[in-house]
DNA sequence: ATCGCTAATTTTGCATTCAAAAATGCGAAA
DNA sequence: TTTCGCATTTTTGAATGCAAAATTAGCGAT
């Protein structure tokens, strides 16, 4: 098994849920799951705890990490700016191809919205985002990008969405790609900064990831 | 020797050029150097990996990154929009002590721009960025950017500096500090793109890192 | 002399092993 | 009964050893 499947599938295993934030990675188990000894699964979780989706304690093994209230702001912050600064860049660089390829992904995501799908109408929602910033051309971007989205996506599934937060998104999306389409960046970059506002909003009202990873220091001091 | 310090040694050794960029890193010598054993100098390359200060090539060993043109302008697009990013919030938040201490360093900087102490300079120059990432308050945004000025550090300081470019540096400076202390969030993200954007231009101008990380890939198949 | 092929050497990646640190359990004392 | 202390067990972190892959060296053929 190459080294970077191991991550990955630790990853989807994190990022799935399957073990709960704040839980401890239980190492034996996970090394017969995936049938590799502790030398590779422990240079995975270092790498993980680099990208932050796992917490090390010295001598007191490694946890999935648990996001604060603040830690979910701050993530959400983040990926607004990222996603303006890829809007703005993109604006300038994006080719017709992938023009009509978010056009497209846009049109289906719309429809996922009349059918009131809300799996498949997130699963656009990220694909649109996602090739936004892919258009920017910018690797560094794509790759910060990734490693922050990755660290809401749970959050970002249990938002709450009422019908008029839903119906103002997909508005807004609409925006987007008008923006896109005129090329216009600075319209861009204001639109995607909204629409990001009110994404967060919706998941601080949640009240989602309401305690702190420094328990986990202080609870085994 | 604890882990991070690992991280940390093999991190500084690749940002002071010790090992030249593009080549190969020998484990052997710094398993002596750094008196571990290979597992804990394997899986510190591994995290140094996931922050991109080092490539790792399956089977072929592990070589200190090198950037391309490409990455470069890549590195800087980023830097800029999170110091954009920085700055507006920053202008939500700053504390006073944090104004002052900013102002003091600007201060300290003009004088060693008035004394044509380049390297003080620099210093200076990187303090105050941080500052204004700092009091953004945003975690997440210091990580991020943590890293992105750790991968051009190298760069930056190769950059041919002509008095006209330093002056207009130093009067971007004055407008930065100007647009924090009214708390115009706007009017310090423009400027601070607009300032990056010279320094970008600086940097490519320079020709620097004119190569390429994939010919590691390809001059061995 | 150069190119191509095979064998030896080196290096990488992983499993195993060993030592140290932390968690646990048990018993004694308050 | 509760709490403190000690011994045991478990778990972590690192070193060593081993198999597989790649690089290098040597040899022969053209």
């Amino acid at each position: 098994m190459l080294h970077e499947e191991v991550v990955g599938r630790i990853r989807d295993i994190l990022l799935d849920g399957e073990i709960t934030p704040g839980a401890r990675i239980p190492e034996r188990e996970l090394c017969e799951r995936l049938q590799i000894s502790r030398t590779p699964l422990r240079e995975a979780l270092k790498v993980l705890a680099a990208e932050r989706l796992v917490l090390l304690l010295p001598h007191r093994g490694s946890r999935a990490a648990k996001l604060t209230d603040k830690d979910m702001r701050d993530l959400f912050e983040v990926c607004q700016g990222l996603e303006a600064l890829a809007g703005e860049l993109a604006c300038e660089r994006i080719t017709d191809a992938e023009m009509e390829l978010i056009a497209t992904a846009h049109a289906a995501m719309v429809q996922h919205y009349r059918e009131r799908d809300l799996i498949q109408y997130y699963r656009g929602n990220r694909t649109i985002h996602e090739a936004i910033v892919a258009a920017a051309g910018n690797p560094v971007l794509s790759g910060l990008y990734a490693s922050v989205t990755a660290r809401i996506r749970r959050a970002r599934y249990v938002t709450p969405m009422t019908p008029q937060r839903w119906a103002l998104a997909v508005q807004e999306h609409e925006a987007i790609l008008n923006a896109l389409q005129r090329r216009d960046s600075t319209g861009l970059s204001h639109i995607l900064r909204t629409h990001l506002r009110h994404k967060r909003e919706e998941v601080l009202q949640a009240g989602f990831a309401d305690t702190d990873n420094s328990d986990l220091i202080r609870e085994s001091a």
